[in-house]
DNA sequence: TTATATGCAAATCTTTTGCAAGGAT
DNA sequence: ATCCTTGCAAAAGATTTGCATATAA
């Protein structure tokens, strides 16, 4: 077992799922890639590490780690899917000139989020709050 | 030209954009196709209308829709894109095991909305704010 | 031991593109 | 008369799948 983020392991095994060498590094590689990769870019960083991990399984793990709330998916139609490390409450703004994506904190989107959840019944498992349109610079 | 939404033709040109037969009968669709319709299904609807109008066009304009602000994208990876001609603020609760979709109304989006493009100075063209899980009834 | 997870390569599907013909302004 | 749009069919990509093998627990 290699070393990795704190506790990736034990979420893992806490979801009934296990703890694959492969699972802790696309996990150790998703913090490390930057700011929300593809899974292309997760991918090459992994590869760093151990070259035989295949792309397969960098698709698989980063959909289990969105379902069991080690990542959020994210990213618009004209790109391939982004994954997000953080899942604590904020904004990407997403420049479709430059690519770059920013992060906006707001604590009240989970406020809201349990908002919904308590008056529609609905169980949240992933979610997504984006915008897409033009960054300050590309403005200019 | 034919009849259609109110002001379809119009929000077209005034962008610079033609106000062709096909794009007034895919606005149409959009909005009879009934909840957050995916790209194929306003094909199909939009073919009940006019048999010729092509898959590729109904792409290109439902994408031309998005960025000129008369329907907004959504749908997450596992589907293909879903459009929306309500761009009202409001949450999507997407379930995933019974693929319906849930709107929740909630004004505040337009001043998250707007504030975060105060303070960072992006512009937004496309926004989604979208909740991936359960919905009540598959809960049961 | 045994159910899960991985790797590979093929298969699927959605979405995009190039281009000639058509049509809105 | 122009230049934007369309339709077609092919191309491009991203994502998924089947299955034999390897492995975490």
């Amino acid at each position: 077992m290699l070393a990795s983020r704190p506790d990736t392991a034990e979420a893992l095994r806490t979801k009934g799922y296990r703890a694959t060498p492969q699972r802790i590094a696309i996990c150790d590689a998703l913090w490390e890639a930057g700011s929300h990769p593809t899974v292309a870019t997760v991918h090459e960083y992994v590869a760093k590490r151990d070259p035989t991990i295949s792309l397969a399984t960098v698709y698989k793990t980063l959909q289990l780690f969105a379902e069991i709330g080690l990542a959020t998916e994210m990213g618009f139609r004209d790109e391939s899917t982004r994954y997000d490390p953080d899942t604590g409450p904020h904004i990407h703004m997403i420049c479709r000139n430059c690519g770059r994506v920013e992060d906006y904190g707001w604590e009240e989107l989970d406020d809201i989020v349990r908002a919904v959840e308590e008056r529609t019944g609905f169980k949240t498992l992933g979610k997504r709050f984006e915008l897409y349109g033009t960054c300050r610079k590309c403005r200019k």
